[in-house]
DNA sequence: TGTTAATTGATAATTATTATCATTATAGAG
DNA sequence: CTCTATAATGATAATAATTATCAATTAACA
């Protein structure tokens, strides 16, 4: 995990380089999302949001979602069933393992994936500019419950 | 590619062996979905029924979608950009290669995957039950009208 | 401090999917 | 082959997540 205070510098700075304006609402979103505990969802986001800003709107967090995923600073990660979460921390691609249970997410080293990347590129004659790895299981403390 | 045929016949077993009748529509959408020709969406399959059933229900082609996913004879591949296409041919996790222009998908043969699965496991204590890969980049033919 | 343009909040519109329900048609019994 | 119970269909309404709209507000900079 990259340190937060870095994180949350690095993407207020990219906003003021494109003449966008810092409102308190956005350094609060800015703030969650460089932090990405959890990989947060829109909603969860906005709950956070409400306790300091009463009348904080879901499209406010919408659209400083949208435009710091134009800017490159926050990774979105939709799922196969619907829901949408993000990292704000890590913003470029990497795997992830995802508890179904608890909705838990771990990011996991793995070095191979480089090495997977050219072997498609050279296969299938595609430029690969993009990934997406996810992997879906059960952590450990969620099989711990079941017994 | 799984032979058509094979994946056709294999389907309607299946829903034989679970009790569920076979209408000429749901062959129909089985037909199509075990070909799955460059993973069709639900507008898609939605539009190739309706020469041969003009009264086709939308409804219908989800139902029959959700019905077969629960069967485990179709993948349902969603994507970040909330589109969703089916894979009724190999119907079991494998990765997929995405053309982002003409939004081709091209599956490539990675033997690497089943150890990385197990590296992962290892590494997270997860109990690993599924996974999803995607690359995202621009085929062979895209490039070349670049140019 | 004033001006301008971006941002916000409230809400309407949109889109994809699921639910509802009356009608129709399949599968199996007789 | 005919009948019957029940599942499937078609049309449409409901739902949910996201995006668009627009008047009011506010940050940035002169």
């Amino acid at each position: 995990m990259s340190h937060p205070k870095k994180r949350f510098e690095t993407i207020i700075q990219k906003l003021r380089e494109n003449h966008h304006k810092i409102t308190p609402q956005r350094l609060a979103i800015v703030n969650i999302l460089s932090k990405s505990d959890g990989h947060p969802s829109v909603e969860e986001i906005y709950n956070q949001l409400k306790y300091d800003f009463p009348t904080m709107s879901l499209a406010t967090v919408y659209r400083n979602i949208v435009l710091i995923k134009s800017l490159g600073e926050v990774l979105e990660l939709g799922f196969p069933d619907g829901s949408n979460r993000y990292d704000g921390n890590k913003p470029y691609p990497h795997p992830h393992v995802i508890c179904i249970k608890c909705k838990k997410i771990v990011d996991p080293d793995l070095d191979s994936l480089d090495d997977m990347k050219k072997e498609v590129a050279n296969e299938t004659n595609f430029k690969i500019l993009n990934h997406r790895l996810d992997f879906f299981g059960i952590c450990g403390n969620c099989q711990a419950k079941e017994l």
